[in-house]
Order: structure tokens, then sequence, then C-alpha cells
DNA sequence: AGGATATATAACTATATGCCGATGGAGGGC
DNA sequence: GCCCTCCATCGGCATATAGTTATATATCCT
């Protein structure tokens, strides 16, 4: 947290949930603008098909990257680039062996926030389709009277 | 280290698996791009740092929209803007209650994948701190022979 | 109706991002 | 050394996005 001048170490701090998240300082407008900064990096980076593909991909284990953009149908310096995005977000990482590069998954939790935006992607659509049947039985309604 | 086939299994997948996870057909090729862009989408949604703290200030309860660019200090037609994008992305709803509008939270696991993002960034740093720790250790023993 | 307030939208600029083609650089086999 | 494969990076182009200013729309009040 680095509000009002004075700086709180992390080491410092007991939790996250002290140092995170003391998002929320006294107030509700003392909120870390690096914070927000860097949680909407770390969105950024999964924030794309392509990336998303990607990560996919490596779900099952490492691949290098002929292997990858074979999988993902695109060029190699697109990919190479989308895994450089991705691996500056901490993502995903890499080894090398001999001239190939395997890269792999490095923070598995992006899973668990694929599955979240698909739940709501569910729920969405679920409510979606009953406010569409509502409103058509409704309008059945007024036709017959 | 994480290569070798592991695979997360949704939970709730029996729900989502006709139409969501479709995501795998027969082989990992046959990804459903349509999802790869929703998910990216929903995702872009957040991946801003004014969206986040507009989020933020809307986790207390609904706001209205002057309300809201006072918390977060922009101009009104920016906030509008941001506003509707998150409304797009099915994040906030909004009523009107006389000339005000006011919005509120729409899907609180936006929440979720916040702590899991922040989650992921406590982790980064404190693995990046134990690396330059150990590397500094082992400089000073090189030094000291 | 007309004015006041609150919010949405349009037009525009600056910047960021995705993609491609071409080039550069690193490791391995000869 | 030479070449080959694999990957990273650069320059350029097209598009997308955040921000501002100005204008339009909507609701309430008199």
């Amino acid at each position: 947290m680095i509000r009002g001048g004075r700086r709180v170490e992390p080491s410092s701090c007991a939790s996250m949930s002290e140092w995170l998240y003391s998002l929320v300082g006294e107030n509700m407008k003392t909120v870390s603008t690096q914070l927000l900064e860097r949680i909407a990096d770390r969105l950024k980076a999964m924030a794309d098909p392509m990336r998303l593909h990607i990560l996919h991909c490596l779900q099952s284990g490492e691949h290098n990257v002929n292997d990858i953009l074979q999988l993902v149908g695109s060029s190699q310096a697109n990919v190479s680039k989308h895994l450089a995005v991705l691996k500056k977000a901490g993502l995903v990482s890499c080894r090398r062996s001999g001239t190939s590069v395997y890269y792999f998954i490095a923070d598995e939790d992006i899973f668990s926030i694929c599955r979240i935006c698909c739940d709501g992607l569910q729920r969405q659509l679920d409510a979606d389709r009953a406010t569409i049947e509502q409103g058509r039985a409704e309008m059945m309604r007024g036709s017959g009277e």
C-alpha cells in the first residue's frame, strides 16, 4: 500500500489480506492505484482468445513453441509474442532443451478464473433465456386478449 | 512441476459440459473459438484499472453515476463509458430512480477473480523475493572464498 | 412549456495491441 | 567453420481502446 507517503512492506504484514487487501484504506477513496494496475495487467494478459487458446493447450502439459503454433494455428512470430506476454505476466514459464523452448503453466489459478468466467456466461445465458421466454409468454397473452 | 497431463475438472461440469465445455472436443485442437472470445471479452471488461476501481466502489453497494465519478476521480463522460462497458459485459446492472441511475454489481464472481489475481501476485512476489535472497546468499558465499 | 439536473452519446486524439513479413541470434549436427 | 532448425525480435500496418470536449437525451420541478 502506497498511499499518503507511508509504505507498508509486505513482509511486515501477517497475511495477504493485510497488504493486498489494504486495497481499502481509511475510506473508500484510498485505493492503491498500483494494485489495480497490477490486477488489470494480469487480467489483460489472459483477456485474448489466442492467449487463452495457448493456455488451454498448455493445460495438458508443456509444449515447445512449434507444437503450440500447430495447435493454435497461427504464425510463429505471433505465437512467440503472445508467449512473451504470458511469460511477462507470470502465467507461464519455459525451459530450454536443445534448440527447443518448452513452455508450461506457471499458475494453475488461471483455469479457476476461466471456470468462473464460464459459470458467469452460463448464468447470463440462462437469465437471458428466461427473460426472453417470459417476455414471449406475455406477448402471447397480450395477443390472446 | 506441472507437466504431465493434469486437467482441472469443473465441479459443475455436468451442466456446462454440453455447451461451454464443448471447449474440448474429441481432441485438443477443436476448441470453440466462440467460447474463447466470450471469455476474453469478459476478462477484457475487467482488465482496466479504472473499471476495477469502479467495481470496487460498487462492492459496498449500489451508487449513482455522480457518486461513482467522485469516488474514482474521473470525468463524467469517462465513467459513463466505462459503466457502459461493464454493463454490456454483464458485470453490473442499473436501475433508474428519478434523474439518477444507480449501478450495482450483477456478478459477484468478479471479486473471486480479483481475489485469485491478488493471490497470484502475492505468490509471485514471494517467489521473486526468495529467488533474490537465495542469489544474494550465493554471491556472498562466492565473495567469501 | 421551459429550466435544471443527471446521464448517455458523438467526435476526436493519443496510445496500445494484434498481426504479418523479414531479420537476428542461439544451439546442434556435419 | 558451415548450415540448419527453432525461436525471438523488429518495423510496419490496421484496429481497438482510454481519454477529453461538446452535445444530446431523460427526468423532475415550477
